[in-house]
This record gives C-alpha cells, sequence and structure tokens, in this order.
DNA sequence: CCAGACGTTGTT
DNA sequence: GTCTGG
DNA sequence: CCAGACGTTGTT
DNA sequence: GTCTGG
C-alpha cells in the first residue's frame, strides 16, 4: 500500500463499525479524505479490560523503545509487510498481544504512467445498492511511546501481495479484513499465529473498485472533498495527437479509450454476491482451516499463504484500466475454484523461480530483509562533512530542524504536533 | 560486556 | 524491548 | 506517499 | 539531488 488514506467517518458511522461507542482520545481525530501517517484516525483495540475499544491513534508506529527526546518518524513504519511480520524485531513483538483494526473508508494509490507522471487512484468497498457505505477494515499493529507529551498511540498497517484485480496498478495492497469474523479474529487474543497470519492474503472481492482522482489531493495539505471524487483520466493520446494523426496512426489503437471502473452501486451488486463473496469466504475459509492448526510461534516460517489467496484470484474478471492481461475467465463453481487456485499457485512458483536471488523460498525470511540490496540507511545529516560554506556558521545544521518549523499557527489547531531533540 | 539497530516504498 | 555485532 | 524547500546579510 | 514536513 502507499501512504494515504481517506477517513470522515463519523461517530456513528465508526461506532457501527467498531461494535463499540467507546472511544478513547476522541478529540485527536479528524476526518480526512487525505489522511497521511502522522495524523490521528479511529483504530479499534482491546482495551486493558478485554473490552473493544475504539481509540484515535497516529499512523505510523513509532516503537514504544524510541527514546523520549527523539522526534517520531511517521514514516518509517507506515506499513508492515505481512509476509515478514513475525520475525521483524519491531513488529513481532506485537503481534501476540497488540492487534488492531484501521477504520478507513478507502486508500489512495498512485499509478507510475509513462514519462513520470503519476495518477492517483481511489480504492474503495463499493457501497451495496441503495445501502450505506461501509467502512474498509485494514489490519494493523499499534504500540504506544512515551513522548515527552505524554503516551503516544501509533498504528501500522500491514500489507500484502495486491491481488489480481489490483496488481497493474500497484504491487502491494493493504491487508483488508472483509468480514466480522475475520475482524473479530484479528482483534481476539490468541496464540494462533498460523490463523493470524493466513487471514493476510489480498482480497480480490469485486466489491473492492477504484476509480482516477485529481492531482490536486497529491499535496497533502488537500482536504477538499474532491479528493476521493472520480475524474476523467486525461487520455495522452487525445492530449497531444490530432484527430487526423490518428486516424493515420495504424499503430495506435483503442488504449486511450476512456473506461471507468463499475461505480459504487452501478452493476456491482449482483455481481458481488457472486466474487466478492467469493473472495469473503476464502477468508473465512483461511480461518476455519487454520483452527486447530498448531504453528509455533518461536517458528520462523510462514505458512504458505497463496492458496487463499489465489483462490479469491481466481474469480478475477477485470475491467478497468488494466492492460487486460491475458486472464482466463474464472471458473465461479467450486470444483473450478481449486483447479484455478493451483494454477494459479504454480504460475506463481514460475514466476517466482527466476527470482531467487531474493530468497523467496527455503530458508528463513530473514535472508531476504537482510539483502542488502534495499537495505538502506538515510540518517546521516547532509552535507555535514562540508557542504557548500566554506567558513560560514554552520548553515542549516544549526538551525536545523526547530527553527525550521517554528510557523505560527492559530493556538488550539495543533493537527499534529512537532516534537524537538533537545540540542 | 556495551552499542546499535529495529522499516517500507519507490526509483534507477 | 530484544536481537545482532564488535 | 507527494510537496516544498534548499540562504545570508542587514535593517528596524 | 536531498532533506523536511504533512
Amino acid at each position: 500500500m502507499c501512504g494515504r488514506s481517506r477517513c470522515s467517518l463519523g461517530e456513528e458511522q465508526v461506532a457501527r463499525a467498531a461494535g463499540t461507542s467507546r472511544w478513547a482520545d476522541r478529540q485527536l481525530y479528524r476526518p480526512s479524505h487525505n489522511v497521511a501517517p502522522g495524523a490521528a484516525t479511529p483504530v479499534v483495540r482491546v482495551a486493558s479490560d478485554g473490552e473493544r475499544q475504539v481509540q484515535s491513534m497516529r499512523w505510523g508506529l513509532v516503537p514504544s523503545f524510541t527514546k523520549k527526546d527523539e522526534k517520531p518518524d511517521f514514516w518509517r513504519m507506515y506499513n508492515a509487510r505481512s509476509e515478514s511480520v513475525a520475525e521483524k524485531p519491531s513488529f513481532r513483538r506485537l503481534v501476540p498481544t497488540r492487534r488492531c483494526l484501521v477504520l478507513t473508508q478507502g486508500f489512495y494509490e498512485w499509478q507510475k504512467e509513462k514519462g513520470g507522471a503519476k495518477q492517483p487512484y481511489y480504492i474503495q468497498l463499493a457501497s451495496p445498492e441503495g445501502g450505506e457505505e461501509e467502512p474498509l477494515v485494514m489490519a494493523g499493529l499499534w504500540d504506544v511511546w512515551d513522548g515527552p507529551e505524554g503516551p503516544m498511540h501509533t498504528y501500522t498497517i500491514l500489507t500484502c501481495d495486491s491481488s489480481k484485480r489490483l496488481e497493474w496498478l500497484h504491487d502491494r495492497m493493504p491487508v483488508i479484513l472483509r468480514t466480522r469474523e475475520a475482524q473479530e479474529t484479528w482483534l481476539q487474543p490468541g496464540d494462533n499465529l498460523g490463523k493470524l497470519l493466513h487471514m493476510c492474503v489480498p482480497y480480490n472481492g469485486e466489491d473492492l473498485v477504484w476509480h482516477p482522482v485529481t492531482k490536486q489531493m497529491n499535496s497533502p495539505s488537500f482536504q477538499g472533498p474532491e479528493c476521493c471524487k472520480e475524474v476523467k483520466k486525461p487520455s495522452a493520446k487525445d492530449f497531444f495527437k490530432p484527430r487526423s494523426a490518428v486516424a493515420a496512426s495504424p499503430k495506435v489503437k483503442e488504449q486511450g479509450k476512456l473506461e471507468f471502473n463499475q461505480e459504487p452501486g452501478k452493476a456491482g451488486s449482483s455481481q458481488r454476491d457472486q466474487q466478492g463473496q467469493q473472495a469473503q469466504q476464502a477468508q473465512q475459509a483461511a480461518i476455519k482451516d487454520e483452527q486447530g492448526v498448531k504453528t509455533e510461534a518461536g517458528s520462523a516460517g510462514l505458512p504458505a499463504q497463496t492458496d487463499v489467496q489465489q483462490t479469491a484470484a481466481a474469480a478475477a474478471v477485470n475491467a478497468d484500466e488494466p492492460p487486460a492481461d491475458r486472464q482466463q475467465a474464472a471458473v465461479a463453481t467450486t470444483a473450478g475454484r481449486q483447479a484455478a487456485a493451483n494454477q494459479a499457485a504454480e504460475k506463481q512458483a514460475a514466476e517466482a523461480a527466476p527470482k531467487q536471488q531474493e530468497g523467496q523460498q527455503g530458508e528463513p525470511q530473514a535472508a531476504a530483509g537482510a539483502s542488502p540490496a534495499s537495505g538502506q540507511k538515510r540518517k546521516q545529516p547532509a552535507g555535514s562533512s562540508a557542504s557548500k560554506g566554506s567558513g560560514g556558521s554552520g548553515g542549516k545544521k544549526g538551525s536545523a530542524p526547530g527553527s525550521a518549523s517554528k510557523k505560527a499557527r492559530p493556538a488550539g489547531q495543533r493537527p499534529i504536533s512537532h516534537f524537538f531533540s533537545k540540542g
């Protein structure tokens, strides 16, 4: 997933989705069509008394072991790869007891276009016909940090591979807990790690829909309701080629066609009963299949997650943008489902093969995690050595973060606090 | 023993 | 906090 | 994730 | 380019 979501849910909607009206730190939440890490949104967790409660938490995990005088970095751990969450030191300690449900209405993803431009898309659940918008619930982990302004609750969103339907747009997506049962399972205390991780699979239901949105929302400060509204995606072809040229060019085909994603409530409802539900069943199946399966918490390996994922994926009949990758029509029958799943699993195995260097199979994920390719530290102060100032006063080093963010701000409204390290 | 890291994404 | 590295 | 800044001197 | 801010 990326780093932007939407949550403008009202108090009642939150209560309904959460199954409780108990809400801690409610005042921290500001409904927003353009949520970025650092902002507080409603999250459901189990309170110390065992009851579930909503709590406003900031997006972007700030681990409890963060030093008090350290500046919290909401961007470092705003996502957690579900495939490795049980092994990563920063996350695995949270898995047993710090799971939570992240309430959203949808999320944003940027499609990279040729030329470097990026088109933002909004992804959400299609509302049932005539029904009310249903929140999109993501799997998360939370922690609390004892910072200079008191305890701060933060969360991270688990990610997984993209579903078949979405992989044209991006290769990762949030773990979506589509059913009440799945949500309950994720939230409830328990030590069946295998069961939990089996739930972390791409959601491929037909009721997950998308459309392009205005690039205005690229700016984190843009908060208008236009953020999530559908726009016509401008076609480069139409833009640059006069119609005569288009006709004259045999190579330019039907690519610029403006096709929209199915609209919430449009033709979706009957299909939802088929494929959306099927994906739902897959997730439920994951729960059932894992009951009784004992996965020792200590073991490094994760259970194969592909079967469930692909079962759902097999149901994909794509529409919209995606270059109609030659996808086979899905077989909706139970019998065909298994076949399709196997087929898909095979395909994935084949694709994984050439990628061996990434260390996907065999031994512990740790190997992959330790891959030097992606491991990069970027902590060093810019031009700490010499930069440009010849004999100067140290330039920005001296005035660093403090003065930089010392903008005057209307009292009372403090969206995101700034925390400075002591100098 | 102490010190230091602890992460994901995207890009090229 | 917990693990790895020196 | 994307946007926006990226600096010093001198004067009041 | 690179870092900071939301």
